[in-house]
DNA sequence: GAACTCATGTAAGGGGTTACATGATTAA
DNA sequence: TTAATCATGTAACCCCTTACATGAGTTC
């Protein structure tokens, strides 16, 4: 029997996902890339051709050489039934949780080591960082927009979604960090502090007063039920 | 002269942060991430051991030898001069923007290879698998908040501030979910779609009426003014 | 002539993941 | 007696990043 197809790591299916949207050769994959996916997803062209030629050799995909003369030929990819299969599997499985590597969240847990100037400093720059990041989603966006009359649109439709999800993620980063700003300055409860008043008791029971910026339970904070 | 150190990477990094809170073993670390940090940074053991001994080797740590009797040894770790300058001079660099690997974002992405009915169960188990982790995260914060009139009270309050940020946005995550579960139709205009009604002009210029959650400006969507 | 686009690749090196190995003690 | 905790490690493998290589055409 063939050996079962082991589990396709996130490149194979980007691959799969973009090649499913239609055939495309190497170097039209790392421009959709560049395009859509920058800044959430980067596959430089040196991993994706070897994928490919891999891919193709365990039957996920086919080749067709398309001849040109006066550019490079090109080697134009499409799903093979299996690929298909391995793609709609992978789709049909369930979500992992989202895996971050987030250097602002990790300087703000050791955020104490920095004087105060610096750590305004620090989330100011990166509410700006996150701004433009919305700013270029904004941008994508649009140009989607124009597409979604066209022979692609259904798929584009859903494109628009994921960059909308997306945008919605990073825009709460930003009004986050804004909140996070006003507790900077550490927990010594100065003269001075930026804190909204609330009645004094309460203060003291939950110093983050408005850090969570939706509650929707007040015991959420206060409540220890487990353990 | 001595050679400049190179770049830290994230590991490396992630264990000076939390050697700077206190001294600790191998063993603590992996406590330590396990506890506050699981979902976000896993360490394994095996890489955490010999990024031990390397840092050790270039000078960013000083060992001492905890000998016990009932229990194996345990080697403490903690900051030398050197470490201290290298993680203070990583505080102070720009923060990178995050790298998400979020394959929520990806699936929705293709969507439209999924049955409707496939699409909403998608959704919906990623909102619970994230109010899971919210829940998760109320529960470390209320572990937290314990300890903030502690020793480590000052360093306490920031651990606190990065696990609401986070909590912040994975709760928006869920919200954005929710909205794009009203959206997971698809882009043919069918009669009983659940979108909100609004003047019919406005909803052929903009699909996706209340997608963005937080517009700031009413002109977001529609305006194209670069390019 | 210099720089950019199209188009495909190779090679080196580093980091992360997983599984395995050890070995004593303590709790179910 | 079985499992779990404490505590440290090794080794294999895969993936990812970066840099480099080629070479024709096209634009400034």
């Amino acid at each position: 029997m063939t050996k079962e197809p082991k589990e396709l790591d996130p490149l194979r299916v980007a691959i799969l996902g973009l090649l499913s949207i239609r055939p495309m050769s190497g170097y039209d994959l790392t421009r959709s890339y560049k395009r859509a996916l920058d800044r959430i997803w980067q596959a430089p062209a040196g991993q994706i051709y070897p994928a490919l030629r891999t891919m193709e050799r365990e039957g996920f995909l086919e080749v067709s050489v398309e001849i040109q003369d006066t550019r490079p030929n090109r080697k134009v990819y499409r799903l093979s039934a299996l690929g298909q299969r391995a793609f709609q599997a992978w789709l049909e499985r369930p979500v992992r949780a989202p895996v971050v590597h987030h250097e602002f969240l990790h300087k703000l847990f050791v955020m104490d080591h920095l004087p105060l100037e610096q750590r305004r400093a620090m989330i100011e720059s990166y509410v700006q960082n996150c701004q433009s990041w919305v700013d270029h989603m904004k941008l994508v966006d649009s140009k989607l927009r124009g597409s979604l009359d066209g022979p692609q649109g259904e798929s584009v439709y859903f494109q628009m979604l994921a960059i909308g999800h997306l945008r919605n993620v990073i825009e709460a980063e930003v009004r986050s960090a804004k909140v996070i700003m006003r507790y900077a300055d550490g927990p010594h409860a100065g003269g001075r502090r930026r804190r909204p008043r609330r009645n004094t008791a309460d203060a003291r029971a939950n110093p983050f007063g408005d850090l969570y910026l939706f509650p929707e339970d007040p015991d959420q904070v206060s409540g220890e039920r487990a353990n």
